[in-house]
DNA sequence: TCATTAACTTACTTTATGTAAGTAACTATA
DNA sequence: TATAGTTACTTACATAAAGTAAGTTAATGA
């Protein structure tokens, strides 16, 4: 009754990347080591799902959190091998984006 | 007060392909043209939000909708050119889904 | 006329995301 | 000592997206 063929590592690997969000926090952090609010104004997503999804992120190995006791506090967010290994992927997309996608002056 | 560098081109790749499903509906079509039925049942989508997602790729040229008024009606999905350029992105997902993902066995 | 089949729609429920205000821990300033 | 500022979150509530299941349409064969 389920899927046939599907490979689960493929799946679940999907089922990360088509989260909203988790996809340009990653291209953000593959920049270089980050802090929550400056993830949080460059892809204007939410506070809320923001800290949601850097909890998934670190809890499967993608994304790792240093915290320097400085003051105030100051967080530091960074990809794991398993998260910079990712890049691959996101310079695909680009790669498609900039031969294939055009931009509608309509908005979004 | 919006963000900085996102390209515009590759902000509008992400938000489709981090649409839920998107993915996979692509992955599926790379294996060739296929029926409603057939990718409904392959990924375990509802028929709702697939039916939402091929209108929605077929108006950004992704997927290509073909009838045939046979006995009854079939009518086929498939990629298009800027389809099928997408094939190197879920192959790099593939990819890092091979080396990288762990599957546990407390189910999903 | 009734049943069958595929491809959708529709109505309704559940889950995910957005918004905005609040909290914790610390420090600099009055 | 009290007040305000800073960052990183939470919480409560509203809206949007996705899941479920039943219904519709169109063509045909029994």
């Amino acid at each position: 009754m389920n899927k046939s063929s599907l490979c689960p590592r493929f799946e679940k690997a999907m089922s990360l990347l088509s989260q909203r969000w988790t996809g340009l926090i990653i291209h953000q952090l593959l920049e270089g080591p980050q802090r929550f609010c400056t993830v949080e104004t460059s892809i204007s997503i939410s506070g809320r799902v923001l800290s949601e999804r850097l909890k998934d992120l670190e809890q499967q190995g993608i994304v790792i959190r240093n915290v320097y006791p400085e003051t105030p506090v100051r967080i530091e967010y960074s990809l794991s091998d398993k998260g910079y290994a990712l890049a691959p992927v996101l310079h695909e997309i680009e790669n498609w984006a900039e031969h294939w996608v055009e931009i509608d002056d309509t908005g979004k």
